[in-house]
DNA sequence: ACCTGAACACCGTTCAAGT
DNA sequence: ACCTGAACACCGTTCAAGT
């Protein structure tokens, strides 16, 4: 009997997250069969059960990195000294990190997300977790004035993700590529709604 | 050998498109099996390919369903004289006739239709139809003055676009139930977004 | 044309057996 | 502990046969 190998445990997870999230992509969760993950990863159906119980629980883990990635975006929204240049730079940040492959995956993902009920539960966690974030920053801006305080700020935080989140999926069916000339136009619409002062015409 | 028969098919049909729905909210896209949807329609397998040729063909009917659900709404909207009133009623008709089974459903089509290239082809003719209807209404109020004219009218009708499916998404997410409660935030986003003149504070 | 149900190739998952 | 691959119950789809 061998002890626990934590290091092996941590690269053979991220090898088949990895894989399994290619063949997502590629053929989507339906038609992803285990032994299609097992080929990619190069490994057999028992090792890949060793590391991950179902199909659900991969799903579960690429969740999980989803919710890190979006965090560690919100996470320099508040050390900057105006909001919405910091909303701009971290739009900005989105737009040039986020692949084709992201927001397939993500699709991908969020039907499952309604569909299992653990993976539902964590979806609202981390869905609240990023508002409240947001929520925390807008209303910091709106006591110093920077913005408007006509809604309040989780109420702005839930509409700036609501738009974010629509503009990413239409950018999705509308292939990815097109996410860039997208950016102008939110950039505006997220002035309009949170800033004081608005600009007339 | 009989003739074709319209009626008998359009009936039977709408039992599958029905019958599968409910099978897909209750239990998910993927766990739903070809036999479930049999018995909830109560047929045979061979009865039910008869009718749809592949389970995708089943999700492009739903497909097509809340394409012509979402057309109705629109339609509303070129008729009324003042846009933003026209909008809100739009939003509180979409707020009282959708149904948790509504979002769930959409939800999981969603996935299944970034996964098909051909149901992701009608998905985007869908949007863009919907995009176009609702930018020719803005445009017109733009013209009138009624709305500010920062955002070109397709640009400004993808915003509301995406606000809206972003909230719905949420709603989804947090109990669909709460969708009520969204309604009044939503509303006030909007005419920020749109509306010339804004409410100052 | 419309319907049945057995049959086909394949799926997610398990497990006895190896190192 | 880590890994293999055969085995199990079940899946979407087809098709010969009936009316």
């Amino acid at each position: 009997m061998r002890t626990r190998d934590d290091d092996l445990n941590k690269t053979r997870s991220a090898t088949i997250l990895s894989a399994a999230g290619d063949c997502f992509v590629r053929n989507g969760f339906h038609s992803t069969s285990m032994k299609d993950i097992c080929s990619a990863a190069g490994m057999s159906p028992g090792t890949l059960y060793h590391y991950f119980r179902s199909k659900a629980d991969i799903i579960a883990g690429i969740v999980e990195g989803e919710r890190a990635a979006t965090q560690l975006i919100l996470s320099r929204l508040t050390d900057a000294p105006d909001f919405m240049q910091a909303l701009f730079m971290a739009l900005e940040a989105l737009a040039g990190s986020i692949t084709e492959r992201d927001l397939i995956l993500h699709a991908e993902v969020s039907a499952e997300v309604l569909r299992r009920p653990e993976l539902r539960v964590r979806a609202r966690a981390a869905d609240d977790e990023a508002r409240d974030w947001l929520a925390a920053a807008i209303a910091e801006a709106q006591a110093s004035g920077e913005l408007a305080r006509v809604l309040s700020a989780h109420e702005a935080a839930v509409c700036v993700l609501a738009l974010i989140d629509g503009m990413l999926w239409r950018a999705t069916l509308h292939e990815a590529s097109d996410l860039g000339e997208r950016l102008e136009p939110l950039k505006q619409a997220l002035t309009r709604l949170l800033a004081e002062g608005q600009v007339p015409r």
